[in-house]
RNA sequence: GGCGACAUAGCCAAGUGGUAAGGCAGAGGUCUGCAAAACCUCCAUCCCCGGUUCAAAUCCGGGUGUCGCCUCCA
């Protein structure tokens, strides 16, 4: 299996640190508001390379911190006008429902930074001990000169760190490219006790901490958003190899970002979509769709056309199952679509190809439809395709999605004006007969004539 | 200024040396009172110029264009 790894600028072929085990970190939000489109876009390649993973018979363990101290939390609690931590409460649960709304796996840990303060506190304490960090006026800044490594995964010479037009000058740093470990707190700041006085925790650190109570000093996969390579995990590489001398991850990771109508998102264009905006009006699937219909490092544009026709797509997976009553299938599968699986496997080996992924899956629905094929046929294709598609994290809900839910008396009553249809149409009397389907069709019912009858059902 | 990415049909998107996956949209056909569904068929020579090669979308050089990071950010 070929994964890119930032750090060495190429594709590596991944061999977990312990045979059969995968440890994961993946940077999750910031709790100071809802998590946008673009957030959902790295939860969901991540929560993908973890299907894939227990796919492949890996044992992963998958941890994703929320980070619930850090300035834009205290800035939104002065807006709101409520205590932090009622904010990082509120967002949390958010995140937690818009998460599982998106059909995402529960990571194996999910810390909080508020939960470890000691910890944090006492790697900061470390790093000072060592002579890579230091203190002043009750901040604690990482010193990047003493580790010559510093820059190593996003290839920035601190040299070319110049102070520039866009970097604020802090007058108490050595150098421009230090950065903060720890800030001593301002009146009315949520704050914790540490040697250095009252404050709180950098943003940097609690990953690190958290990353290596859970998975060890170093473990195989670190991952996020592009824009995160620097300088946060560059930030969070000096720390451990400052700490500990080792690597903190062996693959780094990280998605391409997302734009909206081709540009950037933006609260001042007034194009930021929330992952919950988004959520009330397409299904999970197909934003899920949408995001894997390209591979997770390029660059991708949102837009309403574009998630529109990712309903319309699923809703092809979901037309192939029925073709095959899907529910009702009794066998299993017996080999018969190991090209299919095979032809998938080697696609997502090669760097979680995705797109092309979704075309075996395609291929599977085609084969469902086709009524020239034996049945059994169409039944093992059908089989193959939910167990693909359940990898990339679509078909969760698919009971309810392939039952027409009706209570008895609508069933009845659609049944009993199809009797009706039936008439007009047998007296030629086509008027009433295709009133009767426009308005059927107005509520969500579909009708469609074949030679054994009408048959209905629910719209997707 | 430093670092990096990308440019494939109407749209989205795979494909890194042997003559262009897949999806959406569209066209024609079978079927139908009509429609829907289903099935069949059709729809690109890969931004430009030059080079390497028997052979390039795929490698090299040069253009042009778009974009990202360097600052909190997925």
């Amino acid at each position: 299996m070929l994964l890119y790894n930032t750090l060495k600028r190429a594709k590596e072929e991944f061999v977990p640190l312990t045979p059969g085990r995968v440890k994961i970190y993946a940077c999750g939000p910031t709790v100071y508001n809802y998590f946008h489109i673009g957030n959902a876009r790295a939860f969901l390649t991540f929560d993908v390379l973890r299907r894939y993973f227990e796919f492949r018979g890996f044992k992963v363990d998958y941890v994703q911190n929320i980070t619930d101290i850090e300035d834009k939390i205290i800035a939104q609690s002065l807006e709101e006008e409520v205590p932090f931590r009622e904010i990082a409460e509120k967002y949390t649960r958010a995140f937690l429902e818009d998460s599982a709304a998106l059909g995402i796996k529960k990571p194996t840990h999910q810390p909080r930074a508020t939960e470890l303060l000691p910890q944090i506190i006492a790697a900061i304490e470390a790093l000072v001990k060592k002579g890579f960090a230091y203190e002043v006026n009750g901040d604690v800044y990482f010193d990047t000169s003493a580790l010559p490594e510093y820059g190593q995964l996003s290839g920035k010479k601190i040299e070319d760190q110049l102070p520039g037009a866009r970097v604020l000058e802090n007058v108490q740093k050595r150098n421009p490219a230090d950065f903060t470990l720890w800030k001593a707190g301002k009146p009315g700041e949520p704050v914790w006790k540490s040697p250095w006085g009252e404050g709180r925790p950098g943003w940097h650190t609690e990953c690190v901490v958290m990353s290596q109570k859970f998975l060890g000093e170093t473990f195989d996969i670190h991952g996020g958003g592009s824009d995160l390579v620097f300088p946060h995990h560059e930030n969070e590489l000096a720390q451990a190899l400052a700490l500990t001398g080792k690597p903190l991850a062996r693959y780094w990771m990280h998605n391409g970002f997302l734009n909206i109508d081709g540009d950037k998102m933006s609260k001042s264009l007034n194009n930021f979509f929330t992952a919950r905006d988004i959520l009330a009006q397409h299904s999970a699937e197909a934003i899920r769709f949408f995001f894997l219909s390209k591979h997770y490092r390029s660059p991708i544009d949102f837009t309403r056309e574009l998630i529109e026709e990712s309903e319309r797509a699923v809703s092809n997976f979901y037309s192939a199952l029925r073709a095959v009553d899907y529910k009702n299938i009794i066998c299993s599968l017996d080999g018969s679509c190991q090209d299919s699986e095979q032809a998938f496997t080697e696609a997502m080996d090669d760097d979680l190809n995705t797109a092309r992924a979704l075309a075996v899956l395609f291929e599977l629905a085609r084969k469902c439809k086709n009524e020239q094929l034996p049945r059994s046929q169409r039944e093992q294709a059908a089989l193959m395709l939910v167990r693909l598609g359940e990898v990339l994290g679509f078909f969760t809900d698919l009971c309810q999605r392939l039952s027409e839910a009706l209570p008895d008396l609508s069933r009845q009553l659609v049944e009993l004006l199809l009797r009706y249809r039936r008439e007009a149409r047998a007296n030629k009397d086509w008027a009433l007969s295709d009133k009767i389907r426009d308005d059927l069709e107005h509520l969500g019912i579909e009708l469609r004539d074949t030679p054994d009858g009408c048959e209905w059902k629910l719209k997707d």
